[in-house]
DNA sequence: AAAGTCTTCAACCGCCGGCGA
DNA sequence: CTCGCCGGCGGTTGAAGACTT
């Protein structure tokens, strides 16, 4: 049963609110404390609805308002919590002190929201846009066409917040390397059945994997991290560098494939599967080096994410206390293993 | 410097559920 | 049980500032 915009008698004022009004609120609030917001306005001496007031006082002048750029830890908790809980704005605000569910909501809008998409990402889902990582295409036609090779360029540029920087370099290498020397050994295959013979750029890139969240279902991530059976190279034509390092990587986690696309069923594919969670991480958090840098796979998958992270991978590293939005972005793809903080009560929602 | 475009975020709108009469 | 009030929520809007051309 609708009711009336309670702002439409009266001719109550609508808009921005001045000092004045503030003040008069502010005071009232102080002197009686809130409640009866209907009444309150007319108490007050203000000539708005109570919905107005309760609005304003709830998202702007509350004490006990944190106001000021999101810190890199609450935008951390904000990812994860929305992919528990979707779009309920009020429950991860309860987790925020000091952040209204205005705030977080238009912040995960304005910032959040589009930087997913750019990483590729469904911010609905917290899953893959698979259909926007399907390069297959885009590399088949990069290598049979020079003009392309600076787009090519780009768009690995681009996936640099997202790829290992090494692997990066590898992809740009081997594509021009092929350009240069024609060396059929690396081209793509264009048919689907012929995709997965030869070192294919695109399994380099295959590490865009984003983890796959299941609202309403939380398990062990390490359990859940899907498993991998190593490389069987002995087949394959690799340079040796690729293989080299590809081969520590794959090495250093295991990924369970199966119902997988043409490319994706190669031995390398790791994509994640929809029944369960995938915690795929940025090369730089399977660090075959995490002995010097302390930020190995296993120290990942058991840190709190809230907690103050190392980041001083070779590959990423974040002074969260003072990082750029470009910083922000490329941390991204490590924070979305949405492993939930201990201090993040989230059994009342399951 | 001016015009156009984009981004941000405070505020509004409509709907819903809880509760008391 | 129904009705109306109220608080709360999530989606949307639009003014203002920032940025680009």
């Amino acid at each position: 049963m609708g009711r009336a915009p309670c702002c439409d008698k009266n001719g109550l004022k609508k808009g921005p609110w001045t000092p004045e009004e503030d003040q008069k609120l502010i005071d009232y609030i102080q002197r009686h404390g809130y409640g009866n917001w209907r009444t309150l306005p007319k108490n007050a001496g203000l000539q708005r609805c109570g919905k107005s007031c309760r609005l304003r006082w709830t998202n702007y002048l509350r004490p006990d308002i944190k106001r000021g750029r999101f810190s890199f830890e609450e935008e951390e908790t904000i990812i994860q919590l929305h992919s528990i809980l979707g779009n309920k704005w009020s429950a991860i605000a309860a987790r925020l002190p000091g952040r209204t569910d205005n705030e977080i909501k238009n912040y995960w809008n304005t910032h959040i929201r589009k930087r997913l998409l750019r990483m590729g990402i469904d911010p609905v889902t917290h899953s893959p846009r698979l259909d926007l990582l399907d390069l297959s295409s885009i590399l088949n036609t990069s290598l049979y066409d020079n003009s392309s090779q600076m787009n090519m360029s780009r768009i690995l540029f681009g996936l640099q917040p997202l790829v290992n920087p090494e692997l990066l370099r590898l992809a740009t290498s081997l594509l021009s390397s092929h350009h240069q020397r024609e060396n059929p050994s690396f081209v793509l295959q264009s048919s689907a059945e012929e995709q997965t013979q030869l070192y294919n750029p695109q399994q380099a890139l295959s590490q865009i994997q984003v983890p796959f969240v299941q609202h309403n279902h939380i398990s062990d991530p390490i359990q859940d991290l899907p498993t991998c059976t190593p490389l069987d190279t002995s087949n394959a034509t690799f340079p040796s560098e690729a293989h080299q390092l590809m081969q520590a990587d794959v090495n250093s986690f295991s990924c369970q494939a199966t119902q997988l696309n043409d490319w994706q069923s190669s031995e390398m594919a790791c994509l994640p599967q929809p029944n369960f969670e995938c915690y795929v991480l940025d090369q730089s958090m399977i660090n075959h080096n995490s002995s010097d840098n302390n930020f190995g796979l296993q120290s990942v998958m058991s840190t709190p994410s809230s907690s103050s992270t190392p980041l001083n991978s070779s590959s990423t590293y974040i002074n969260s206390s003072s990082c750029t939005e470009d910083e922000r972005e490329s941390y991204c793809s490590n924070m979305l293993k949405f492993e939930i903080p201990d201090i993040l009560d989230v059994s009342d929602f399951m």
